[in-house]
DNA sequence: AGAAATAAGGACATTAATATCTTTATATAT
DNA sequence: ATATATAAAGATATTAATGTCCTTATTTCT
């Protein structure tokens, strides 16, 4: 459904937004700690974040990622659309060049509704919101494995 | 959602389908074109659907491949289980190695629903239905494209 | 029997996604 | 100032998905 880039990258800021109480910057290391993923690869999704003004980073000592407390809510749809683009969103589910009711594809009808159903989840819930219900211990960033 | 080799299976097999009572072969050259898909690669999709029994092929002049009438009907949950598999149908939306309600991702709930919907969709339509609607014009399997 | 048509199979090519490693720029602390 | 920690940037590697091409096996037709 989303690409492993777009997993990592809503995976790091939920962690960030878990932590902004903290009033510390984060590092890649604790991050890619956190959400168990591979750091280089998370470096260059945090790149994008960054650019794309989703997070803020600080570099040199005790420097590293955080979320501007004074920026609003991140809706998940942002991060999406930066990570894997919109083109999954909206397209048809069997490849079609266009999606419409017009000229629909066999499995258009219901296909749409799955596609409104993510939409529904990307554009209702927040990156805050998904990290307070982690800071509650209602949901975890990865699995725990014994070792 | 799905992969491009299974949205030219599921394509190909709807043609196929809608083909069925005209009781004839139907080549790759054929299937490619009426779904608008590179031949080769389709070619090797109809090898795997063939070797799962999901579809029927002869060799030969006037062969091609064709839907076992007496066979049970395909469901769409079939055709995605051999291509794709079926992991993005149960698994984590996060990539958390499993997903259950006793230890979830930040979106378990929302995305499962629309991970529900999509086998809702999968396991309730069938080829044959599909084949159906679009043999009677209200749907397509292409884009018109004027040349 | 021989020619032709077709799927099956295998080898290869290209592209995109994922992942790692190295260097550089920048900020901090000493 | 110097050393250190960190993100940014760039280069490269690996893997998986997509796509193409060539050869082989099988069937049909003449
Ligand atoms: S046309 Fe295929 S999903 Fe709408
Ligand atoms: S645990 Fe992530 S979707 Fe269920």
């Amino acid at each position: 459904m989303f690409s492993k880039a777009c997993k990592y990258a809503i995976k790091s800021l939920v962690y960030l937004a878990s932590r902004a109480d903290e009033d510390r910057k984060i590092g890649l290391t604790e991050i890619a700690d956190a959400i168990d993923s591979p750091m280089h690869f998370t470096a260059k999704i945090m790149q994008v974040l960054s650019k794309q003004g989703i997070v803020s980073s600080a570099k040199g000592p005790n420097g590293g990622f955080f979320i501007d407390k004074t920026a609003p809510d991140i809706y998940l749809i942002q991060v999406v659309s930066a990570i894997d683009g919109l083109a999954h969103l909206s397209g048809c589910g069997l490849g079609l060049k266009g999606c419409s009711a017009e000229h629909p594809c066999p499995i258009h009808d219901e296909f749409s509704e799955v596609r409104d159903k993510l939409n529904q989840l990307l554009r209702g819930q927040t990156i805050q919101q998904l990290a307070a219900e982690m800071s509650d211990g209602k949901s975890y960033l990865k699995t725990v494995i014994m070792k």
